[in-house]
DNA sequence: AAATGCGCCAACCGCGTGCGC
DNA sequence: AGCGCACGCGGTTGGCGCATT
């Protein structure tokens, strides 16, 4: 695994002078070859380390402080229609919904938890603040709007399937992934309105401009 | 006042992927 | 094509501070 081959590095909570040392690095050279940087700073720090500090305390653009109501809500949402509910209530149909309206193939790469997709939506914002937020005071907000009554998917499902049907798009792969668990018995328990759907259709399309 | 429990957050770890050679 | 390096990602852990007993 990647150590960057020295044992006695420190480790742990950043120093001030460590900060400083680090920002001054990446004001002159830039934040990339985190190897290098670590090396030729002077810090006693492994290149991964010096990257996540950069990344969630360093860098000129990062917001510090609670998150606005607005932010708290955009992350439910994201969470809600691309975060890892979709892995364990029932994966196959998830991954052909996501694909669908990705407008790709149905594959495996696109049904995972994006905690830095959902971050590059909140400006200010990383991936590590939001899957710490996320942990500490939304998981609670989730499972509680989830005992709310379920959307039937059948209306989702009319909407997507019956596009494809008119472009001809299934295809033989598209089958192999569902592994046949799609149909029926799941489909009281997966919530995504057809305007929900509209609303993720155009958060995908804007991501692929980033 | 001291001990204990709990929540939060910064940082670490392990794995996957992309890219250059 | 295969290998190694660098980087990015999500999951997990450790430590600190606050609340409760």
């Amino acid at each position: 695994m990647e150590n960057d081959g020295n044992t006695s590095l420190n480790k742990g909570a950043w120093s001030a002078d460590e900060d400083a040392t680090l920002a001054q690095y990446v004001a002159l050279h830039g934040p990339k070859r985190w190897k290098c940087v670590a090396i030729k700073s002077g810090l006693n720090r492994c290149g991964k380390s010096c990257r996540l500090r950069w990344l969630n305390y360093l860098r000129p653009d990062v917001k510090r402080g609670n998150f606005s109501d607005a932010e708290e809500d955009l992350i439910l949402r994201l969470h809600r229609l691309i975060g890892n509910r979709f892995e364990y209530i029932f994966p196959s149909l998830e991954i052909r919904v996501c694909a669908r309206v990705c407008g790709m193939h149905d594959s495996y790469s696109v049904c995972v938890c994006r905690w830095s997709l959902i971050a590059k939506r909140i400006p200010g914002r990383t991936d590590n603040e939001i899957k710490n937020y996320w942990n500490a005071h939304l998981r609670k907000k989730e499972k509680l709007m989830e005992k709310l009554p379920a959307i039937s998917l059948a209306a989702m499902k009319e909407n997507l399937w019956s596009e494809e049907a008119s472009n001809g798009t299934e295809s033989q792969e598209t089958e192999d992934i569902g592994g046949g668990n799609e149909d029926g018995d799941d489909d009281e328990s997966f919530d995504v309105s057809a305007s929900e759907l509209n609303w993720v259709k155009s958060f995908l399309e804007l991501e692929e401009d980033v």
